[in-house]
RNA sequence: GCGAGAGUGGCGGAACUGGCAGACGCGCGGGACUUAGGAUCCCGUGGGGAAACCCUUGAGGGUUCGAGUCCCUCCUCUCGCACCA
């Protein structure tokens, strides 16, 4: 019989080939042509590629070369992510330097993504912890200084007593440091933040412009910015000189407030505590909340907590007297960090006056009536008039109400409309070694500095010891903080805050197109030419912040005149993620290294190859779906290669002979075009899931034919339309069978087949026929059949007689070539 | 807690806009063949029933000639998160 599919010499005989011949396949695409990208770059920090990524690569390979069969020219470029957390632990746990570590990860990937015959184009690959890259990070952050987008400001923090060290959220693990156990507790530091609140609008405008992103990443994003009209209102304080100046949403529900609620870290108060003294309730409570962590304050668990401080405000519109308490629940950065209670209206309120026993006081009324409020069991449902609301009395739920609260409160002088964003600015100070040193100098006499663009890049030093440190490496390298100041001259020290690896990714897109340019950030011509990226495909975890967030730095880019565009991305892909149990907490979970679950590729290529590998994880499900990785379905995708080899081998050794010339069209024919066609559909809309069951169907009617009465040429050109089917997705097999066949050229420059509609579809259907809208027998007619001959048909028919016998047809619903369905009395 | 998704056989999943539920694959059962392999091929495989038929897409309601698909209530899981007043 025939040999044995020996797919490790296969695919490395075709993995050098691509290779050698990189020129020809990949770096093809010139300017203007389309532009397909990945999200994220790989992050080499994870050491190894695993699958939950590896879908993702192979997803984009398939498509490049459905594209390039497709005729289309495509720029996929690849880069690393290169900086973040991952390493610098690695570097605390083993004492590698991040950046060897780093290099030394990308290495091992980028093999591990060749032994998948993955056709990136690696001539414009880029790494984030190159200066080449990074000093970009601070040019830019140079150009946002001068404008005011870059700014500082307090800012608390993870703060872990023991380590000495601030904590990202994921090192925190129910209020502990995951590493040292300690208490993790909130600290203030003074920050970088860039203003995203001021594109807050545009981005949301520009949401609008975006047909081609899916509504569920549109909505998520919408929410995220969460613009909302509302007011300011002033409430004056007795014994006080300043207001406490309230943000809300709902200032219609104004007369309902029964209190007011402080944040501890309110300027107001602080003054309550500091007349209080050191050893009061107040400054107990404050303090005791100040030691809770932010995980702590804002779980879901978390107990609301306040406590009453004896000081009372004045209601603007009654003049009633209504207590002000401290909550924990009330976050300073938030508004204005005071809130007004509005139990009767609010969930969050109510619960803190029933525990804290603090009157409720409805102001709408239901069209049930009034309600109780000693008998409230929560806030009243929506949809009722105003009502102990003075002049607003009568005014029904709505935009009305809140229009009319705002003119009122605007008109008395206490307050005014206020449009808030739930978006707050951007915090990209990290305490951190493993990322682009923010180009500041703090000067004693001349403040804080920005560096001057001809000593960019700042670059990271290398003299820096990781283990056992604390706090934060970069600070203790003194080549590195001592430093003149650029405006004096006298010595000054550095700033040793790294930015967010997020700013990286913000714009990398636009460095692919001119990865090594030194004299510019972004080559405009360029950029003119190539955006927007036709095709971005990325995980759905990044549906808000790294999206947005290269929305936003794509506007800013706009602003400085870098680039023409708004929107970086024309089309969106969100992958869904693969998911696996994890063993340690016993749920199914994102894979990832950081959780501990992953699965790496590399096995099994070596026992199935990197086709069965492709082929698999495609086949596993839709990707814009979450999957749980199993192996057990791994044999099948091998068998089917296994089967794919066999009908080509077999089709080799038919005998050649001039074609029949014009023949009838064959069952095989007709399958052949069926399967170009849903193959065709459905890699369009990246399904190659049930791409790969349709060629499995076509492969088995293939080796139906090879024993049947098909003549050796319709079979072979079958074969060949199955190699050229199956290319995108197990491109080592069909190459080779290609070759073999004697078709030529590469599989990747010949073009993908055009199926005939006349014969992908079949000239008879089967109609189903319903009686009351059940199914009670099928038809076989022929295709466009009329209704009236359908109906006869039916009526004729031994199955569906007994059902229609005697009974008069009120109703019959024909759908041409699917269904008739007869409503009977 | 908030925002967004998802839930279909023993398992992964199919069914683009409402129209034969379970394609394709895994697993399992039976058979064939053998140079005994993780091989290959054939048949069967949602549940109940002898059959006619009946039941079945997380649960419960609704709209419709017809609902996995649309609407309402609830449950569970996943992703994101900055308790946004």
């Amino acid at each position: 019989m025939a040999e044995r599919y020996d797919h490790a010499s296969i695919e490395a005989k075709w993995q050098s080939r691509w290779e050698k011949g990189r020129a020809a396949f990949v770096d093809t695409a010139e300017p203007g042509d389309k532009f397909y990208m990945l999200n994220m770059f790989p992050y080499p920090s994870g050491s190894r590629l695993h699958v939950g990524h590896g879908r993702n690569y192979i997803l984009g390979d398939a498509l490049y070369r459905f594209e390039r069969m497709k005729g289309r020219r495509v720029l996929n470029p690849m880069g690393w992510d290169a900086f973040g957390l991952p390493a610098e632990n690695a570097a605390i746990a083993s004492g590698t330097p991040p950046r060897e570590y780093t290099l030394a990860n990308i290495a091992r990937m980028k093999e591990q993504l060749r032994s998948l015959g993955l056709l990136y184009d690696w001539s414009k690959e880029l790494a984030s912890c190159d200066p080449d890259y990074y000093r970009w990070n601070q040019w830019l952050f140079l150009r946002m200084w001068e404008r005011g987008l870059a700014y500082r400001k307090q800012a608390p923090v993870n703060w872990c007593p023991g380590c000495r060290t601030v904590l990202a959220n994921e090192q925190v693990v129910d209020g502990r440091c995951e590493r040292s156990g300690d208490a993790v507790e909130l600290r203030d530091l003074t920050q970088w933040f860039l203003r995203i609140t001021h594109y807050a609008d545009r981005l949301l405008a520009g949401l609008d412009e975006l047909p081609h992103w899916s509504d569920r990443v549109k909505t998520m994003q919408r929410n995220w910015i969460g613009r909302s009209r509302g007011a300011e209102i002033e409430f004056r304080v007795e014994g006080f000189e300043e207001p406490v100046t309230v943000f809300t949403t709902r200032p219609d529900t104004l007369f309902g407030a029964t209190f007011l609620a402080l944040a501890p870290e309110h300027p107001a108060a602080q003054e309550i505590v500091r007349r209080a003294g050191p050893d009061s309730a107040a400054a107990r409570f404050v303090e005791r909340v100040r030691r809770e962590s932010r995980l702590e304050r804002e779980s879901e668990t978390g107990e609301k907590k306040g406590l009453d401080t004896g000081v009372w405000a004045l209601h603007p519109g009654s003049g009633e007297r209504i207590p002000i308490w401290l909550a924990n629940f009330v976050l300073p950065e938030y508004g204005t960090g005071a809130i007004m209670g509005v139990p009767a209206h609010d969930l969050r309120d109510f619960e803190f006056a029933r525990k804290y026993r603090l009157p409720v006081r409805p102001v709408y009324r239901g069209p049930e009536g009034d309600v109780d409020p000693e008998t409230m069991t929560g806030p009243t449902p929506q949809g009722g008039v105003l009502v102990r609301s003075g002049d607003w009395d009568g005014t029904p739920e709505g935009e009305a109400a809140i229009a009319r609260a705002i003119a009122w409160v605007e008109a008395k002088g206490v307050g005014r409309g206020k449009v808030g964003y739930r978006l707050r600015d951007w915090l990209i100070s990290r305490q951190r070694y493993w990322g682009t040193p923010i180009p500041a100098i703090h000067c004693e006499k001349d403040g804080v500095v920005p560096v001057p663009d001809r000593d960019l890049p700042v670059l990271l030093p290398r003299d820096v010891a990781f283990r056992g440190v604390e706090g934060n490496p970069l600070a203790r390298s003194e080549s590195f903080v001592n430093v003149e100041c650029p405006v004096c001259g006298g010595p000054a020290r550095r700033e040793t805050d790294t930015m967010d690896t997020f700013v990286d990714s913000s714009w990398y897109y636009l460095r692919f197109l001119a990865p090594g340019d030194s004299k510019r950030m972004v080559d405009s011509s360029r950029a003119h030419a190539w955006m927007p990226v036709d095709q971005y495909i990325g995980g759905i975890e990044h549906a808000i912040l790294h999206l947005l967030y290269a929305r936003f730095i794509c506007r800013v880019l706009k602003d400085l005149g870098l680039v023409e565009l708004e929107e970086p991305f024309e089309r969106l892909f969100n992958q869904g993620m693969i998911t696996r149990l994890n063993p340690s907490t016993g749920k199914i979970e994102k894979m990832s290294k950081s959780r501990g679950n992953t699965v790496s590729p590399d096995e099994l290529i070596a026992r199935f190859g990197a086709d069965t590998v492709r082929v698999y994880t495609l086949f596993i499900g839709p990707p814009e779906k979450e999957s749980e990785w199993s192996e057990e379905g791994v044999l099948g995708a091998s068998r089917f290669l296994n089967r794919v080899h066999e009908v080509a081998s077999r089709a080799a050794e038919l005998p050649r002979g001039g074609d029949g010339g014009k023949r009838e069209a064959s069952d095989l024919d007709r399958l052949t075009h069926r399967t170009i066609r849903r193959v065709t559909e459905d890699a369009e809309r990246f399904h190659f899931h049930t791409a790969v069951a349709a060629l499995m169907e076509f492969q088995r009617g293939i080796a139906d034919a090879l024993d049947g009465e098909e003549t050796p040429e319709a079979i072979r050109a079958a074969v060949q339309t199955l190699l050229k089917l199956l290319q995108p997705v197990a491109p080592h097999l069909t190459e080779e069978w290609w070759e073999r066949l004697g078709g030529g050229k590469s599989l990747l420059e010949t073009s993908w087949p055009a199926y005939d509609p006349a014969l992908a579809t079949t000239a008879r259907v089967t109609l189903v026929v319903q009686i009351n809208g059940r199914v009670r027998g099928r038809l076989d007619l022929e295709r466009g059949a009329a209704e009236a001959e359908a109906v006869a048909l039916a009526r004729a028919d031994e199955k569906i007689r007994p059902w229609v016998e005697g009974k008069q047809i009120a109703r019959a619903v024909y759908v041409p070539d699917r269904l008739l369905n007869l409503v009977v009395q």
